[in-house]
DNA sequence: TAATAACTTTACGTTAACGTAAACGGCATA
DNA sequence: TATGCCGTTTACGTTAACGTAAAGTTATTA
């Protein structure tokens, strides 16, 4: 039997409520199994969830994470297809690479102001008497 | 003399509205020198907007970000107040790193399927008549 | 001197992304 | 039988992050 999940199984795992995620159903991200009323979540919507959020903490927008679900679910029938969809691919690539750029640079500039920090902290371990002047 | 700029430089500079930074001032993040009533920018301001809209890119919210400009802000005269600082600092940072983490997975999974698109794509045209001669 | 452009403040409007509350249904258990 | 517990729908409420419009100010230019 392949594996299904409640809703609060997958808030719990998520850290998010169950509300949030039928926020993300009725905007066309996720399109879970019924049995009777209740939604049932397969391993695929599961990893739709994890898509979302993850496109979430990136920094996109839910109807960006959506455009970046359905590259995932597009028909790959003909070549035509095909030729458009590994372009969006590539336009999606570069706004990712973008966001990855960002966050080293932003982690370069944080190591080195904090290398900073501590060679200030040890001069003043050291009981130097180092005034306060920019460099 | 040392460069400024007016806050219509900096919008087109950065393609905000001058009033998303007039906003970001109303939250405290800018604090421009007057002429007048005008506002005045100096480099430190650009550079503090600058850290302000990458923040948003990846995905911190305008108080997130607030606070990692503060952390660069902040006073460092005695060691006490540095450790803190550098405790906040790490905080900061395992943040950044995750969102690098996350982009890189996003990449490297498109990657993997851009590569089966590609795959698929050369196989259609192998077994197909295919009319499109583009360079 | 009048007009134009860029700036200002004030204040109400808008949208995304949910939060929250009410009222209801089905199922296990005490 | 009733008491929770988990789920459901419906619908109004909330907040962050600005947009937009109105009305006034200063500097330059025709």
């Amino acid at each position: 039997m392949t594996q299904t999940f409640s809703i609060s199984d997958l808030a719990r795992e998520f850290d998010v409520t169950p509300r949030t995620i039928r926020y993300y159903e009725s905007e066309g991200m996720l399109s879970p199994a019924r049995k009777g009323q209740r939604r049932i979540y397969s391993l695929r919507d599961r990893v739709t969830l994890a898509l979302i959020l993850r496109g979430k903490r990136l920094g996109f927008s839910l109807a960006e994470a959506k455009e970046i679900i359905e590259l995932y679910d597009a028909p790959q029938g003909e070549a035509g297809q095909l030729r458009v969809l590994l372009e969006k691919l590539a336009d999606k690539r570069l706004e990712l690479e973008a966001k990855r750029r960002d966050a080293e640079t932003a982690l370069t500039s944080m190591d080195e102001y904090a290398a900073r920090c501590r060679e200030r902290l040890r001069q003043l371990e050291n009981g130097a008497d180092v005034g306060a002047s920019d460099g």
